[in-house]
DNA sequence: ACTCATGATTTCCA
DNA sequence: TGGAAATCATGAGT
């Protein structure tokens, strides 16, 4: 963890900054002055700070005004003991020099060397001081920039980026480490960021896929209820279309049905009390008669019991799965 | 203002 | 420790 932390620091010192190159280079930089100029004029290192609530961001400007603080106190401290230390070189330089009077000739020449020589020396240490103090006010500048960042979206290339590589890789989306820090390298993004986006992604391309799966299951299962529906609605018009048809007369010659199932799709016909001369129902096998059920029972002719059913499967369209032979159907509950 | 998308964080597990 | 899953918080479109 801290090696990734310091791998991405690295880089992102390198890429923004080239702080790397300035340590190399011998002289004085103007990027790490510029840098240190937050010692006279510190800048909070995000813009939000002047458009939204001032408390919100209050604690983490005063971190960062510390931090600065602190790494210019210890600049001016190593740097006085490095100009107090100067001083004492020269001086030495110059007892030195007068001893080895002694010895040889010494002319301007070999002091003004000398001097020069030490002064390098210590404007080598200045230059590498204030470098470092550069480089750990980069490092503030980024910790607080993290802190106290708001969630952004990734830009376009990135997205686009890490999408083709799911893509490519969906039967396995998990990328090695070394491709983790390729695709941060090449979305300009950190090794935990390219980790969340994975994360996120194959458990939010998983919830899709169930969903999709679930919806196109709910799809069928309203389907075949809308089907259920109008087989439903086909089966009482025809009920009732066959009702209206028949005469009373007719009625009586109708075979006979389980009374509770007639009780449920039609009224039992009853003797007409108001109008005695109509011709009425009379007992058929000794049972009340009743229209009868819609055809959704296979013909089984005589049943044993003296009812006779009838099929029409064709009628509604419905399919016949099987035969139930006499016995069985005999126990069947029907109704129930 | 609401709602959904999305990046980050937290929690749990093997 | 890496990953799954749940959850949080903000971005962004309406």
């Amino acid at each position: 963890m801290l090696h990734e932390v310091l791998l991405e620091r690295k880089d992102i010192i390198r890429s923004r900054m080239s702080l790397v190159s300035l340590y190399e280079t011998e002289e004085p930089s103007s990027e790490i002055e510029e840098i240190l100029a937050q010692f006279e004029n510190p800048t909070f290192p995000i813009e939000e700070v002047n458009t939204e609530k001032e408390e919100e961001w209050q604690p983490l400007e005063r971190k960062y005004l510390d931090g600065v603080n602190q790494i210019k106190e210890n600049v001016q401290e190593k740097t006085a003991q490095l100009d107090k230390d100067l001083e004492s070189s020269l001086a030495h330089s110059d007892e030195i020099l007068k001893s080895h009077r002694d010895f040889r000739p010494i002319d301007d020449r070999d002091y003004s060397n000398i001097k020069l020589a030490i002064s390098k020396h210590f404007d080598q240490a200045k230059t590498n001081l204030r470098a470092d103090a550069a480089t750990k006010i980069l490092m503030l500048r980024r910790d607080i920039e993290q802190q106290g960042r708001k969630r952004r979206n990734f830009d376009k290339n990135t997205t686009d980026t890490l999408q083709n590589w799911f893509h490519d890789h969906r039967t396995n989306p998990y990328p090695s480490d070394q491709e983790k820090a390729d695709l941060a390298k090449q979305c300009n993004i950190k090794i935990s960021q390219v980790n969340n986006w994975f994360g996120n992604q194959r458990i939010r391309s998983k919830h899709q896929a169930l969903r999709i799966e679930e919806e196109e299951r709910n799809r069928l299962a309203a389907l075949a209820a809308e089907e259920a529906e109008a087989m439903q609605t086909a089966i009482a018009e025809a009920t009732a279309a066959a009702s209206s048809s028949l005469t009373a007369a007719s009625l009586i010659n109708l075979p006979l049905m389980n009374p509770s199932m007639q009780a449920m799709v039609l009224p039992t016909v009853q003797p007409n009390l108001v109008q005695p001369n109509l011709v009425q129902p009379t007992l058929i096998n000794g049972a009340p008669g009743f229209l009868q059920q819609p055809h959704y029972f296979p013909t089984l002719g005589d049943n044993t019991n003296g009812q006779h059913f009838y099929t029409d499967f064709e009628t509604f369209g419905l399919v016949q799965h099987q035969q139930p032979d006499a016995e069985q159907f005999n126990t069947i509950n029907y109704l129930g």
